[in-house]
DNA sequence: AAAATATCGATATTTATTTATCGATATTTA
DNA sequence: TAAATATCGATAAATAAATATCGATATTTT
């Protein structure tokens, strides 16, 4: 009775090969505007930069797409798997704190619907921000932040508070029932074992990135 | 002859303590901002839900800071290590390209300095954005990327353009010198192999916390 | 239609990363 | 001041991830 599915056990996927799928995904949509319907692993790994047998193995375990030899693989096929893994489709109502420059380019960024991200509310303390609508999005005062979490039993947040107040904000989120928190202020939150944190540090990636440019620096002098 | 720098080898410090490093930098600053001069592995790793292994490991390769056993590591040192593997104090001088919501907002960012980022000017292909300044940056006009990244020796580029632009973009700025490219466009771009490309995909983000929210939300059920 | 070739799936190997162990040492407690 | 204890550095073991190998198969070429 074994079901015809590979190396795809249990929804198990590697947090390496699910940081992957994003970039998978939009590589294979771009493929897909331009018309192509089937692409081999050879193919994307040369464009993504990745070796075949990696591009391989992450289509393995994240895609039941059957492959066949010389050809490569159904694009259509690959797009909705990831999709699926992903959560594309789930919807996920947030709650954004901050109405600053960050946070209304958040509540504008139109990206987010296809990842099922559904900001329902914005909060700031700042009087002058509030009660007004951005992109269709009202802005309450923060105080209501915790009344409007339980009332709607909201899961998500998003914090982009100055730093010194993000440790204040997320409490109150957490105390009003959120289980999953986006964080961009650049500082170190205490949460909950039961609550997911995820820490956006552009500043980190520039510190990558600078790094990866001090080499290839140094190789050119040579 | 051989010197006292335990596994502090080549500077050779691998992917993954790479991307811890900003964490514990911030971690490690705000203890010092509250007077705490010495803290031990158990200490960091409590508080950043990590094993005191890896924390003692990662301290290891990235600085030479020794440990007393029962006491710990000096905070100052620690911080003077890792801000110097990750480059702190180098300047990289930048320019931005488009000039909207998102790059409006990280023009504003303070948090950048910091880490050497040094954007010197912002272009945009909308006439009415250009010759104003955002943060005392200039925009310019978008036609002048060329001339203004080999006047100035320029070798980062963020591109904060609409999708179906940033390709564009991305050539000019390879053709014109630029060796890393920071982009924040949802689409994938093809650049040489001696340039550096780090995607800031903050759907990839919000996805990978969406299935840790629920993964979360199916243990509260059971 | 047969031979050559490219890519597949599966499995094996290598490399990277995390976690565990253990003797040494600095402090605390008795 | 001696014994107990916590944390260190170093090394070893275990786990995870990336890469290599190989027979099978679908297409292309001859």
């Amino acid at each position: 009775m074994e079901e015809n599915l590979k190396n795809f056990k249990k929804n198990e996927i590697s947090p390496a090969i699910m940081r992957r799928l994003p970039n998978y995904l939009r590589y294979l949509k771009e493929k897909q505007k331009e018309g192509v319907e089937i692409i081999s692993s050879v193919n994307i790994a040369d464009d993504m930069k990745l070796s075949p047998i990696q591009v391989k193995k992450d289509i393995a375990s994240s895609s039941k797409v059957q492959g066949k030899p010389r050809i490569g693989f159904e694009v259509d096929g690959l797009i909705a798997d990831i999709e699926r893994v992903l959560g594309y489709g789930n919807v996920n109502d947030a709650v954004l704190v901050g109405a600053g420059q960050l946070g209304k380019t958040l509540l504008s960024y139109t990206g987010f619907e296809n990842y099922g991200l559904n900001i329902v509310a914005a909060f700031d303390s700042d009087p002058a921000k509030c009660n007004i609508k951005i992109k269709n999005k009202t802005v309450y005062p923060v105080e209501r932040l915790s009344e409007i979490i339980k009332k709607y039993n909201i899961r998500m947040g998003i914090i982009t508070v100055p730093e010194r107040f993000a440790q204040n904000i997320c409490d109150i989120m957490v105390e009003a029932g959120i289980k999953a928190i986006w964080n961009f202020a650049p500082t170190h939150l205490i949460v909950p074992d039961k609550v997911a944190l995820k820490n956006e540090d552009l500043a980190a990636s520039l510190a990558i990135l600078s790094s990866q440019l001090k080499v290839i620096l140094n190789k050119q002098e040579n």
